[in-house]
RNA sequence: GCCUACGUAGCUCAGGAGGUAGAGCAACGCCUUGGUAAGGCGUAGGUCGGCGGUUCAAAUCCGCCCGUAGGCUCCA
């Protein structure tokens, strides 16, 4: 039996199933060119892909807002007639007959015809039912379910809302269709929830809190993707590394520095080049020798690996570097921090024998948990990257004993780590399989932030070897790793997961001291300087702005501190707190405000 | 890269169906000496993203480019 909120979201399905159906016939009443392409439910409402032909011009027919009005009011016309939805099966030659003027459905019915493949280009096992459902005048190729009628979409509780470019079943060598984007609810108070909501999430969007809170700017003319870190993001970093630098070596990594750009053979001989070439920026010649800028750092830490002949008894060697790198993202492809050109990755590589791996990898995913108790983590999952086989060759090295084999280990050291995860294939590195935390973004966009991966190839490009106990050569697996992602997701991230309110310790400024008059600027110097010099970041304003407005700032920066300074302060060497979640403490003698604070510090507690 | 939309002062945004622009906040100056989220007055600040075209005249119309947003593709 389904429990009562699955009930719920089957039947929201059915309704946003329903509404792509009924949106799909006003569309092809009010463009009868239109061409059908696939109308799912999703999340939050639905879609549907439409191929509108040519125009005039001879470019693709594309849709307007404008015409999404027509289309909704349209809509809400076909809702009102109460159609009933009625569901029958066709053999696959009255399925051609019924869609001969859709090419898409064309290919939908062959794709089931031929079995395996489903409405998105995948496969699958099922067995192939041709069915239609058809209410009003409107017929489409579907499989359901959906609601009795169209009544049972509420007109005011659904609206359609943008546009954008589809390639057809995702693969952009395929046209590009239009599709609508609407969301459905059950009411129209659930509606306003679902647009409130979406409001909110701006407000704790990175890009938006990273300029309020002086964090990160772009500028046009140093280019897309290439992010300036202010003064008070570059705090954010330099704690994210310190912190970085205390787990790591407590864990036996040692840290490296390798450079930015490499020769052109590196890259040949580490695969980046055959596999990886589009997404890095193209070559620079110098007296006829090709470099390009890194787009990772593992070749470089392979090489350090290679330098010297290595013992078992030198592993696992596990090398670290804050490795800055560039990788050419296309322009599309780009967001704010979370998807830029230029990053400086928590990276660092273990060379293990395959009998160390299993601790080494779980000793890494350890990590991850430790990391999110710190930040106050629990909304995540970690994805089981596997390849594909599709892929060998392409995007995969090609090697699929070594696939299937590093991919064992990794399940199975997650499964006797007693850690959940999500398989999920072709998501893989080029060079091996990995464990991927994904988490989300506040307007619900999915991101890897941290990775784990098993390398199984470039050792082997590199000729990579160790002599082991028995005075034999042989490979190490190397395991490539970023718990804390790279400076800009996780910066990014973080400005999201906080909703720009970092705890004390990653707090651009930790306390702001704030004289009611002029005559406690002498003291309010003294605490400045007594609190600096305690390892608190402060700064004392001394502004002509009233006491009111000082502290209005302090707020609007999320300053977890403000110490507001008057005669009574000034007479008992005491400070008047007031913290930014508005609670207050008077009187407080300012050694205990400062022993308080540098705990919270050292322990980076999350409190205030 | 592709589809759609947007781009006016440091920030948030008005305005403009062709006649070289306006507010609030921020900045600066003066007044105000004020106990926990904006005290008052004033000053300065923009060839309206860039480049071309149409026009007597373009911020406004057209084209191209750059950037940003929401998607698609791709991804740490």
């Amino acid at each position: 039996m389904m429990k009562s909120n699955e009930l719920e979201k089957d039947q929201l399905y059915k309704l946003r199933h329903s509404a792509a159906h009924v949106m799909a016939q006003a569309v092809q009443e009010l463009y009868p060119e239109a061409k059908l392409g696939i109308g799912p439910p999703i999340d939050t409402g639905f879609y549907y892909d439409f191929d509108l032909g040519q125009g005039e011009d001879g470019k693709p027919r594309t849709f307007t807002p404008e015409d999404l009005e027509a289309i909704e009011k349209r809509m809400r016309q076909i809702i009102g007639g109460k159609h009933t939805f009625n569901y029958r099966e066709v053999s696959a030659d009255e399925a051609r007959e019924l869609f001969k003027d859709q090419p898409y459905k064309l290919e939908l019915i062959d794709g089931l015809v031929q079995g395996g493949i489903d409405e998105y280009g995948n496969e699958t096992d099922e067995t192939p039912v041709i069915s239609t459902y058809r209410h009003d005048a409107f017929e489409d190729l579907c499989r359901g379910p959906h609601v009795e009628a169209t009544n049972k979409i509420t007109g005011n509780a659904f609206k359609l809302m943008n546009v954008a470019g589809a390639y057809w079943r995702g693969d952009e060598n395929n046209p590009m269709l239009q599709r609508i984007y609407g969301t459905a609810w059950r009411n129209k108070k659930e509606l306003k929830q679902h647009l409130k909501m979406l409001e909110e999430a701006k407000k704790r969007d990175h890009r938006k809190l990273g300029k309020e809170l002086d964090i990160f700017v772009f500028d046009e003319e140093i280019g897309p993707g290439l992010p300036l870190w202010l003064p008070r993001g570059g705090i954010i970093i330099e704690e994210l590394e310190k912190l970085a630098k205390e787990m790591e070596q407590k864990r036996g990594y040692e840290r490296v520095r390798s450079p930015h750009l490499s020769k052109e053979d590196l890259f040949l001989r580490s695969g980046h080049l055959p596999y990886y070439a589009e997404s890095m920026y193209p070559p620079m010649e110098m007296e006829g020798v090709r470099y390009y800028i890194k787009p990772m750092n593992c070749p470089f830490h392979h090489k350090i690996f290679g330098a010297r002949p290595r013992s078992y008894r030198d592993l696992p060697l596990r090398l670290g570097e804050y490795g800055t790198c560039y990788r050419y993202e296309k322009s599309g492809e780009l967001f704010g921090l979370m998807r830029v050109r230029s990053m400086q990755m928590n990276d660092a590589h273990i060379y293990c024998s395959e009998a160390q791996f299993e601790q080494e990898f779980m000793a890494v995913i350890d990590l991850y948990f430790d990391y999110f108790r710190i930040f106050d983590i629990d909304k995540y999952m970690m994805r089981f990257s596997a390849h594909h086989k599709n892929g060998l060759g392409k995007k995969y090295v090609d090697n699929e004993r070594l696939w299937l084999q590093t991919e064992g280990l990794v399940r199975r050291a997650m499964d006797n780590g007693g850690v959940s995860y999500v398989e999920v294939p072709d998501e893989a590195a080029f060079y091996g399989p990995k464990i991927d935390v994904q988490v989300w973004s506040a307007i619900g966009r999915e991101f890897t932030l941290a990775t784990n991966q098993v390398d199984f190839a470039q050792p082997e490009s590199f000729e990579l070897a160790f002599i082991n106990s028995d005075g034999q050569e042989e490979r190490p697996l190397c395991i490539h790793r970023a718990p804390l992602s790279t400076h800009e997701r996780m910066v990014g991230f973080l400005l999201e997961h906080y909703a720009g309110k970092f705890p004390v310790w990653l707090s651009p400024d930790q306390a702001r001291i704030i004289p009611i008059t002029e005559a406690h600027n002498e003291y309010t110097l003294q605490l400045e300087r007594r609190l600096k010099e305690a390892g608190i970041r402060t700064k004392a304003d001394l502004g002509t702005d009233r006491m009111n407005a000082k502290i209005r700032q302090a707020q609007l920066m999320q300053i977890p501190y403000m110490l507001v300074i008057g005669d009574r302060e000034v007479e008992n060497n005491t400070v008047s707190l007031r913290r930014r979640d508005n609670t207050r403490q008077n009187d407080l003698p300012v050694e205990e405000f400062i022993a308080t604070v540098q705990d919270r510090i050292a322990t980076r507690s999350g409190e205030l």
